[in-house]
DNA sequence: TAAAATTTATGAAACGTTTCATAAATATAG
DNA sequence: CTATATTTATGAAACGTTTCATAAATTTTA
């Protein structure tokens, strides 16, 4: 059966197309009759208006694009499914579409975004200079830069406060007796790695400690084979900081491997609190970002690049919780059971 | 500065709208040199066909949707993750929408797919009666149902052996010596749990045991709790399989709380194989659902019904696998280790 | 080389809406 | 009751493609 069109709810009120396309898009400028016969038959005949049609003629679509790299990824799974709602509840709809890390991929998807006339986009590119990824005549696409983020963003950016937010995971472990933190991070080439890297190293020099940056690779594997390299040295940390989700997976796994005990060997504190944090023995502490208020202020930001009335580059920041649970405890126990070991 | 258009590209190469159309669709009836031209002038323009006038007129989309309860679920998220991948290798592109647990919610997001001219979707309903999804007018619309299937869909369906699945795992725990085998699950008005539990029964009644059923809700609270009580009883179960990985959740939890051990004092099989299975110690026993297959027929057959070769009720049945880990042991030990301390 | 057959290019209609200028209906004023 | 102002409804154009009937160009045949 034929899709039922906006001329044969026309026929059926005998009124005008124009009519119908009015009542439906709330024009007062028609009478309650006439209103109401279009109203009756629309539901006699089911109709729906055709959105594709009406974003062609209309030249936008009450739709945003949301791109992440992979929502396998907890996070981001998180923040897609967050901001979906705040959208949604706005009378958007949304298009998801995930860019993976590649430049290519990524730029592909977010063209057939708006080779899809969608009115804007929040993104979270998987790689530095995101306004490559707009063609040239595409300068005036409204998009926002969730998560991230990076040095030179001719965007709107949202983000969260990364450097506060590692600095106040430092200063934690400082608190309570620390002293020989190590950092376990993705290169610094990516920008979020960069500012939680600077927010520890910037503590850690103001307690006049020497900081102790361990770079590794984007894999887990990578991850777990440089905190295992970690563990070998003679003189290992009594804390590790994880830079981010996958990290702390490496790391909880070359832990188990070699037999290390949270918290009495060595403390971890983890960027990221995805849910099996508080499922593993002793639960991992961790730095907890603001995803909701992300989800939102992405959202929020977006609107206003859409309606016009941003000057494009307003740069948002948001501050993140510490979440203490088992895995980190006080020095002195790691050194006392340390010294005894040794 | 405007989006150039078809007609752009027609003037710059001195050529006919009708021509440019027919180079960009491959349309072999036309000659080199023309072709030629067009190309060159959609390069140095940057010309981007629209696709919602494409769609539009050719009444298709070359995308479809896909349409899963919620991403923050692990097992959703790889499944959609997976879905995507082959969809875009075909060249089609992907509508990504959360339908939730609220029928209505899902309803209108299918409906918003199809008003968007989607070729098709593939869909994992929260709710049984998947085909009260479709309005009265839209019967024709290609959906295959992923996952969560019904007992009467009257679309292709693609799933998990459930039955299969949970019959080789509760072998497995059998064979292992237990006997006090409880399965924790969701109530089995979800097909998926009541066909998990039958796999249960059927193999615990050919053994010759009485099968221990504890019904939960759906929140990893109510999961957490149901193990509770089970702990708690005079005579607690040797070992748990879980019917899914919420409850898998609550389980671990309620373990924790309580101080029971695996495998020593209980052991713990999971149904779905997610990440953080391998990283709580012991690592978690569990049957992995066979997502990417699952994907991949699941795309087959939307591909099926669109072309118009489907039967439309194809029913397909992918075998899961079980994945061994710490979790599960002998239940001699348990025995053993229980009669001590009692 | 003219006519017929074939290949290739064109222009206009169509897809289902929204929008805008204008026609029709109704209300207000003189 | 006519003329004018105002409100309400209409019809056609437009959005950017694809497609199809036909025109133009080219090739083949006689």
């Amino acid at each position: 059966m034929a899709r039922k069109t906006i001329k044969h709810v026309a026929e059926r009120a005998s009124v005008s197309i124009g009519t119908v396309s009015k009542v439906l898009n709330g024009d007062p400028t028609v009478k309650a009759r006439l209103r109401e016969q279009v109203l009756a038959a629309c539901g006699e005949l089911e109709y729906r208006p055709n959105q594709v049609a009406a974003s062609l003629r209309r030249q936008h679509s009450k739709s945003i694009g949301i791109l992440v790299p992979d929502v396998s990824n907890t996070f981001y799974a998180e923040l897609v499914g967050l901001i979906e709602d705040c959208v949604t509840k706005s009378g958007y709809s949304t298009i998801i579409t995930f860019g993976g890390e590649n430049p290519e991929k990524m730029q592909g998807r977010i063209r057939s975004l708006m080779d899809r006339d969608v009115d804007g986009a929040i993104i979270s590119p998987s790689f530095n200079g995101s306004e490559l990824l707009i063609p040239e005549n595409g300068n005036s696409f409204p998009i926002v830069v969730v998560d991230r983020i990076s040095a030179q963003d001719s965007f709107p950016t949202v983000a969260t406060d990364n450097v506060g937010a590692t600095r106040a995971g430092t200063d934690y472990l400082l608190s309570i007796g620390h002293r020989n933190i190590a950092m376990v991070s993705n290169s610094p080439e990516i920008y979020n790695s960069f500012e939680r890297i600077e927010g520890y190293k910037a503590r850690m020099a103001e307690a006049g400690v020497e900081p102790d940056l361990v770079i590794v690779g984007m894999s887990e594997a990578d991850a777990e084979s440089g905190v295992t390299k970690l563990l070998q040295r003679s003189n290992p940390p009594s804390a590790i900081f994880t830079a981010d989700h996958l990290i702390t997976k490496g790391a909880v796994r070359s832990l188990q491997k070699n037999g290390v005990r949270m918290p009495h060997d060595i403390s971890l504190l983890a960027f990221d609190d995805v849910d099996w944090l508080s499922l593993v023995e002793p639960g991992i502490s961790a730095i907890r970002q603001p995803t909701g208020q992300l989800a939102e202020t992405a959202w929020y930001q977006l609107q206003q690049v859409i309606q016009g009335n941003s000057n494009g580059n307003t740069k948002s920041r948001l501050p993140a919780d510490l979440v203490v649970r088992g895995s980190t405890a006080s020095a002195t126990i790691k050194n006392l059971k340390a010294t005894g070991t040794q």
